[in-house]
DNA sequence: GTAGAACCTGGAGCGCGCTCCAGGTCAAGC
DNA sequence: GCTTGACCTGGAGCGCGCTCCAGGTTCTAC
């Protein structure tokens, strides 16, 4: 890109445009990862200046930060596709829609339940490590046999 | 593995043992996986029957237990080489993982609360896609033009 | 003793989610 | 008009974390 904020030149169109690089700054994702996510269609076909080159709208950026959450909550590649199908298909796709956010968003509600069973895991071992130093220290200097299971 | 419980002969030792397939069948570990994680040194050599069959011991499901928790917690096998590495280092090492873990302790939470924003974001998109329904049955059938970003 | 299941090793292969590359076209400043 | 950087396409390549395979050995039940 270049200095300033130049204002893209739109296709005989309404609304302001962001390119590709514009759209990878905003959202963190790689211009590569931006056409791999069309190419997969993730995202509908983007629309083009009059030199075949990505002009993103608002909705095209709506889109990608939703797909981010769901990324970011470890839907796959391939559950985005279904639910990016199902959303092209128009309004009557709503419940299949639904159902599958909703066994995403119970599926998320698991995984961080387990994840703070663990966390809980991680600050016992912690404890215990801390422990073994203050140890140590108390009898100026290790002390073999004071060693643990880990 | 047949029936009953076989309890498995040792090399001359103490304390009874497990076969890979009861450890397998206990972390729901497949065989591969740890004949895998014993080849990447994130567990040390695991003891050998006369006939050179791994007889696992107490002590080394304990351990992978906690690897589990690395694992499920997002540690990347690398990471937990390393620590795998610093802890068969002996105690001089607790400070080295005690660092680690701790490091890890505070990426997890991060990841807990972004989860936890992105769950409020599915509940938001479930409220309105369920609100779509309603408002699609209240008219009685479809209603184009109340279709939104998604 | 023998059959069949369980196990061994070294190494190749795979699915995922990108990432990189080659060989071009397009756009903006001078 | 020219340069330089942004962008295009199709397809190959990669790192991770396993998973599978071939060809052989061991264990257990009968």
């Amino acid at each position: 890109m270049s200095s300033g904020q130049p204002l893209n030149p739109l296709p005989g169109d309404r609304e302001p445009t962001l390119t590709i690089a514009q759209v990878a700054e905003r959202t963190g994702l790689s211009h590569d990862t931006l056409r791999y996510y069309e190419k997969a269609g993730l995202i509908e076909r983007v629309g083009r200046s009059t030199g075949n080159q990505r002009r993103y709208q608002a909705a095209d950026l709506a889109w990608l930060e939703f797909l981010l959450r769901l990324r970011e909550t470890g839907m796959s590649i391939a559950d985005m596709q279904r639910f990016a199908a199902l959303r092209a298909a128009g309004n009557a796709t709503v419940p299949d829609r639904l159902a599958m956010l909703r066994e995403h968003r119970a599926e998320l509600a698991d995984r961080i339940r387990v994840l703070r069973r663990n966390a809980t895991v991680l600050d016992h071992k912690i404890d215990h490590y801390e422990q073994l130093l203050l140890d140590e220290h108390e009898y100026e200097y290790e002390q073999p046999g004071s060693e643990e299971l880990t």
